[in-house]
RNA sequence: GCGCCCAUCGUCUAUCGGUUAGGACACGUGGUUUUCAUCCACGUAAGCGGGGUUCGACUCCCCGUGGGCGCGCCA
């Protein structure tokens, strides 16, 4: 029997990574087993359920790289499918209708539980069982003819030849009552795993409130799409082995079921964050490169016409320090805007105190103009001689060139930035720093004034 | 209230009766960089409690405790 998992949201709203995570894992079975993996559309809510939703969901998946093998079908398409297996149901004793509750609204049609006890086997939870008397009757078609959760679920599972249901926790209840509508159908039961919850700190559902919740929210902080999914598929099932950075092929062939772990489990952002640095360093420069450029040009930092050789060298540069493309114009903006802003805590103890770096800014302007290569063994070589024949410690000098270039205290390696900022900008800087130093609140008194 | 499920470092997890309980993130320390970060090394840190079963339990069973879910003419 050829394995056929489907997944079958809501279109009701954003992608919640909980939903998201079930997809991955249908998709990864699917995929290990050579199977089908198949999209059903559960838009039957007809207040709640939206195009723009349902837009979302192919979004969010064609991102993830969780492709379909057939099209994807509309719960609302199959209407006539449920009422008739109610009727059928009906016909054979297995329903009855009843004004449940006497609410006046008209007959609804209800599912005749079985007498006898409810048992399935979960291939992450284990042997399931539910006494006959823990599961009453329950609305399958409502007085207004249209077909509930339960029954369509099933109807469409069956018509879709679903052989594994793979989906969240909150529906173990649910398939006590799934398992008898089959049996009760005449369909064979499909087998069912239940994949744990993902819960904030608090051990709740992880909802907006504790963070990024959706897809969406963490396609926009800059994650990459492997990277989203690579931790998604490890909360709750690992490989088996000491691995946690892996390839899409590599899940595939190692994903089973019995390596789901039975328990909720907590997101980790901060471990999302180096997993998603270690996948961005996985790829090759060039896409690397156009990952930061659109950060930078989202952030009106890049602008049409300027210079791709020297992006390239910037990226490299910054190389594992960025963990997200949305790193860049926070941490390198500077090397593309000569107006960035001097970061005025650093201005003070770098440029002003203890040491009034404009004398020694001013030597370095003066030696690095005049330096035949413009090098990072020159740099080194100059700015340590310089420093030593001012009887300075060359650490005051590299910490107040970094300021001096970049305004920030953190960056690449001092001497590989200068290189790839240039002689031209780096001068520039250097000038332009200088006018920074004690000369005015910080300046002792006597001193100030200056203004040359 | 009743029913079902879950329970290993702060977090994600390995372990399927015998291990100094392993790895990763985070954290700490040290080294490298006369630079922040990176990187490297090392380190701190766990079997919810109580009973059993067994020569031997994190592992199996029971009772608690804690948490989650369900008990809709929502999905």
């Amino acid at each position: 029997m050829s394995v056929r998992v489907r997944f079958a949201p809501s279109p009701t709203g954003q992608v919640h990574i909980g939903n998201i995570r079930a997809a991955i894992f249908n998709w990864l079975f699917a995929r290990h087993h050579g199977g089908k993996f198949l999209l059903r559309i559960e838009d039957t809510d007809r207040e709640r359920s939206t195009p723009e939703a349902v837009q979302g969901v192919l979004d969010a998946m064609a991102w993830l790289g969780l492709s379909t093998d057939e099209a994807p079908v509309y719960q609302s398409s199959m209407r006539a499918a449920h009422v008739a297996a109610a009727e059928d149901l009906v016909r054979r004793g297995a329903a009855y209708r009843e004004d449940k509750g006497g609410t006046g609204k008209g007959e609804a049609i209800l599912f005749r539980m079985p007498a006898e006890d409810v048992e399935f086997q979960d291939d992450v939870k284990g042997q399931l069982k539910k006494a006959a008397k823990d599961v009453k009757d329950f609305v399958i078609v409502r007085s207004d003819g249209s077909p509930v959760f339960h029954l369509g679920n099933v109807v469409d599972d069956i018509q879709m030849g679903v052989t594994h249901v793979i989906r969240g926790d909150d529906h173990v209840e649910n398939t006590f009552r799934h398992v008898a509508l089959y049996r009760a159908l005449g369909a064979t039961v499909p087998k069912f795993a239940h994949l744990p919850m993902i819960v904030n700190a608090q051990g709740k559902p992880y909802s907006k409130r504790d963070g990024a919740a959706y897809v969406g929210d963490f396609r926009e902080k800059g994650f990459l799409p492997e990277a989203l999914f690579n931790y998604l598929a490890l909360l709750g099932w690992s490989p088996g082995d000491e691995r946690e950075v892996l390839t899409v092929d590599e899940m595939v062939a190692a994903f089973t079921l019995e390596r789901v772990h039975p328990s909720p489990a907590q997101v980790d952002q901060a471990k999302l964050m180096w997993m998603n640095g270690e996948h961005l360093r996985r790829r090759p420069l060039g896409e690397r490169v156009a990952g930061c450029k659109a950060d930078l040009q989202a952030n009106g930092i890049w602008r049409d016409g300027m210079d791709e050789a020297y992006l390239a060298r910037v990226v490299d540069a910054m190389a594992e320090r960025v963990k997200l493309y949305t790193d860049m114009s926070v941490q390198a903006g500077f090397f593309f805007n000569d107006d960035f802003a001097y970061d005025p805590k650093l201005v003070e103890k770098r440029l002003r105190k203890p040491v009034d770096m404009e004398a020694g800014l001013g030597a370095l302007h003066a030696a690095w103009a005049a330096l035949p290569e413009f090098s990072e063994a020159a740099l080194e070589e100059s700015l340590k001689a310089l420093a030593v024949a001012r009887g300075a410690n060359p650490a005051e000098f590299i910490h107040a060139s970094r300021v001096a270039v970049s305004g920030m205290g953190v960056g690449p390696g001092l001497y590989v930035m200068l290189v790839v900022l240039g002689r031209e900008r780096v001068l520039a800087r250097l000038g332009r720093a200088k006018n920074l130093c004690a000369r005015t609140d910080a300046a002792a008194p006597g001193s100030a004034g200056g203004n040359g």
